[in-house]
DNA sequence: GCTGCACGGCTAAGCGCTTGCTTAGTGGTA
DNA sequence: TACCACTAAGCAAGCGCTTAGCCGTGCAGC
């Protein structure tokens, strides 16, 4: 019926964002991708091996865009609290504007299988990294206090990471504005001197 | 073979928070939560009407007794401070004890029915009301210092609920370690006088 | 104190359906 | 004619849940 579509891999995509962001990646069907991408069950396997595969190529894709941003940011200043500004400010943000992707990113990780979780797991290491050297860094300038760098640093992602949890597009706030009040609460959590 | 077990129905309870925990709810089948209960599958519909049905025990059970923890901690006192320092402590703390239900509680939500989810979003519309409340207080009464009292107090609970995500037993921290540093970290971001 | 039997917790077996995925083939393009 | 994107049909396995019946227990009648 249908002739060659050109785009109809990354199609089966983005209909499988949507889906494993609406039901989760274990209550959704193959044929769920199928349709919402307009094609037949069967069209899922002539470009991609497998459902996992499909979340795996979702889960990598967004896991380097977020690492990528959380680098941008520490790369635009030397100085931590520029840095700190601009890191929160994009994740915070991006977890908002990205909520369905950052959904699959952040709690479809059980799904994987073991090779590439270990893949996905260096992703999340790399994260944790840079933000913890931002708030050491910091701390050892003396522009930031806190007593427990690593569990802020920590608490710092997980703040931003959840903003994917229960952000709605039909809310009060945009993600510019997420990212500005997150970026003020994240100043606050490190003990940066008051402007 | 076995005779009467006073205790299967809750023993099964306890089987199906386990399972939905590490695997999620779709990712569950009704078989685990029999043989994790060390039963048949059969045995799952003589004490309870669906897997669906267990869910909701489940989460409206986790959804009381964090509604209960906030305002326990609101009644320890009448000064915003002292209030937002329990509920907190006492917030976080639980989603690092209690994590293996707290998942559920926060991340199964969709695959609850139309109903149930009804009933369900009546308690956390009220949590997160308590915590509005808290954090309103604090600024009519020139202790706390925010920009965005309602979206900071969403960041409270945010930051409370996503400690359930990371939190593993095995780990450097105890809940308790978890509750003091996040009470210091929810004084900061609400602006509260240094100490 | 013993027997017979109703009761209720639990299981073996399996039903109808859906799942992820495969196979064989169709129809448009070059 | 060769090719490629895609589909119709369907397979084996696994799903949530039901049914029929077994077995240990407790109690009425003797």
């Amino acid at each position: 019926m249908a002739g060659a579509q050109p785009n109809a891999r990354s199609r089966l995509v983005d209909a499988a964002i949507e889906s494993f962001a609406a039901k989760g990646f274990h209550g959704t069907t193959t044929r769920d991708i199928a349709s919402a991408a307009g094609m037949s069950p069967a069209a899922v396997y002539v470009h991609h091996k497998s459902k996992e595969e499909l979340l795996y190529l979702i889960s990598k894709e967004g896991h380097e865009r977020t690492l990528r941003l959380v680098e941008d940011g520490i790369a635009s200043s030397a100085d931590p609290v520029a840095q700190l500004r601009a890191v929160m400010h994009a994740f915070a943000a991006h977890h908002a504007r990205g909520h369905t992707g950052a959904r699959i990113v952040n709690y479809e990780l059980a799904a994987l299988n073991d090779e590439h979780l270990a893949e996905i797991s260096e992703y999340r290491r790399a994260i944790e990294r840079r933000m913890r050297d931002v708030v050491t860094a910091g701390v050892t300038a003396g522009v930031f206090a806190t007593s427990n760098p690593r569990m802020t640093a920590l608490a710092l992602l997980s703040l931003g990471i959840d903003v994917a949890r229960w952000y709605r597009d039909e809310g009060d706030w945009s993600p510019e504005d997420i990212g500005d009040h997150y970026c003020e609460l994240a100043l606050r959590m490190v003990g940066a001197a008051s402007p």
